[in-house]
RNA sequence: GUGGUCGUAGCUCAGCUGGUAGAGCACCGGGUUGUGGUCCCGGGGGUCGCGGGUUCAAGUCCCGUCGAUCACCCCA
């Protein structure tokens, strides 16, 4: 039986998804990131103190442990890779270069109710950088194209980078008057699901918004543009702010640097607010075209006090693709598919099963070249040891004889072959990922 | 964690106001004496998610539970 929110898939969905990780891990080592990988448990205090105020983390406690352990002796399940980061990075500080460039691609938990899409257990694909004291803003800019790379390589929807910074909400929220500015955000972050009237009533209930306050509040919202017209939007609405004129500049920076190298990618919209709230500066949030409704697949975001021993500080930015939380959702409206339910590209046929020590001799040249290849199960009639490779999509059958020879089985062409030196194109050789049904 | 909808064969589904389960596809075998996919014939397969209750009788009604999904919450 199914546990809700902890999903299994099939081999041909875990090909797809090997596939996919091969391409972003690809990626991040191609930008320099290095591999890190953490230990699955933190210290209950560890995952509470950085802002995860819910209970949807899991616990993890000894079947024969005592039932008083104090909450500072209690493991949890991490529900990011960003937490555990900060928390080995103020314990390695000593041993690592600053600033420091890391991946980690691991399976992460929370305890949230699952649907398509949303899983309690979930695979992320994670980089981040950080360094001493302070961090340039440029990697806040470098973000988002690294993940735009990795995705335009995958058989996917384009992906839409949606991009905003605390600072231009904040500033502008002050430099309206409003003091609760977390409540404002909160709020505004709704407008998509409760609409601009709803919005603008609760932001006078609940933030104590003027009916003036509260429609900037909504102008400022309805902001969102792929160039810099967006600054030239904010100033109109005639609010003045320290921190709105450094968020707006930020921002800015990261519309101007996608646009340079990956036009279409980035576009900076003023009514995202989400992710922990340990984020500082940008915030990032990531769509499939076609996709919108099931939210964003990659997040992150600038955090300058994560991390921090004593009197240093650690400010980094990242961003993570949910990986499972993506493929679920594709995998459902059939959106990705495999070439092969096997990686298997030679089944051997079997004459007889005296002469299976003739056919592993094949099978091992074959794979000796690097042709993953397998032997029949059984010396069953030929039909069948076609159907066998058919039904898993395994494109070649190979004849023992004198001479020996191959069959594409799509085509039905059978030719002459030597294991010395038949090859098949590449394409064949390993199973491929598409985004059209099979 | 809260609420709604759904849960019959591997898959898609049918099963009227309760009367002890059915189709198509898939699968297996044969027609086809060792090179598949078409066609024809035949066959196997279901504790009706699970548990309890009402009833002479429950796939069908009631309660609980598990799972899927949607909304809230929150987020990958």
């Amino acid at each position: 039986m199914p546990i809700s929110g902890f999903p299994e898939w099939l081999p041909a969905q875990r090909m797809i998804e090997q596939r996919v990780i091969d391409r972003i891990r690809s990626t991040f080592e191609l930008y320099g990131f290095a591999p890190l990988e953490t230990r699955s448990v933190e210290p209950l205090d560890t995952l509470l103190s950085k802002g995860e105020t819910s209970k949807e983390v899991y616990l993890l406690h000894r079947l024969q442990g005592s039932e008083d352990e104090k909450s500072e002796d209690q493991l949890g399940l991490h529900f990011d890779l960003t937490v555990p980061f900060a928390r080995f990075v103020v314990e390695n500080a000593g041993k690592l270069q600053f600033p420091f460039r890391r991946y980690q691609i691991q399976k992460v938990w929370r305890g949230e109710r699952p649907q398509e899409g949303r899983y309690r257990e979930f695979l992320q694909a994670d980089i981040d950088v950080v360094n001493r004291e302070s961090l340039p803003f440029h990697y806040d800019t470098e973000m988002p194209l690294v993940i735009g790379d990795a995705l335009s390589g995958l058989p996917i929807p384009q992906a839409r980078i949606l991009v905003n910074n605390r600072k231009v909400c904040e500033g502008f929220y002050r430099g309206l008057g409003l003091t609760d500015t977390d409540q404002v955000l909160r709020t505004v972050d709704k407008l998509d699901k409760i609409g601009a009237a709803k919005t603008r009533q609760l932001l006078i209930e609940t933030a104590g918004a003027t009916e003036a306050q509260a429609a900037a509040c909504l102008e400022l919202a309805a902001i969102s543009a792929d160039d810099g017209s967006f600054v030239d939007a904010v100033r109109k609405l005639g609010v003045s702010d320290p921190l709105l004129d450094e968020g707006l500049d930020e921002l800015l920076r990261v519309v101007e640097t996608a646009r340079e190298h990956a036009p279409g990618l980035v576009v900076a919209d003023l009514k995202i607010a989400r992710g922990l709230d340990y984020y500082t500066g940008t915030v990032y949030e990531t769509q499939l075209r076609g996709y919108e409704r099931f939210g964003s697949i990659c997040s992150g975001g600038r955090y300058d006090n994560l991390a921090s021993s004593g009197k240093e500080r650690f400010p980094g930015v990242g961003i993570s693709i949910g990986v499972s939380r993506m493929l679920g959702v594709l995998f459902g409206k059939q959106a990705l598919t495999v070439s092969r339910s096997v990686p298997t590209a030679v089944l051997v046929a079997l004459p007889h099963e005296d002469q299976r020590v003739a056919c592993d001799r094949i099978a091992g040249a074959l794979r000796r070249r690097g042709i993953p290849t397998e032997v029949a199960p059984a010396a069953a009639k030929f039909g069948k040891q076609i159907q066998y490779a058919d039904r898993r999509g395994i494109p070649y059958v190979w004849f023992p004889g004198e001479p020996d020879t191959v069959k594409d089985i799509r085509s039905g062409e059978q030719v002459d072959a030597d294991v010395t030196a038949w090859q098949p194109p590449d394409a064949d050789l390993h199973p491929s990922i598409s985004g059209e049904p099979r």
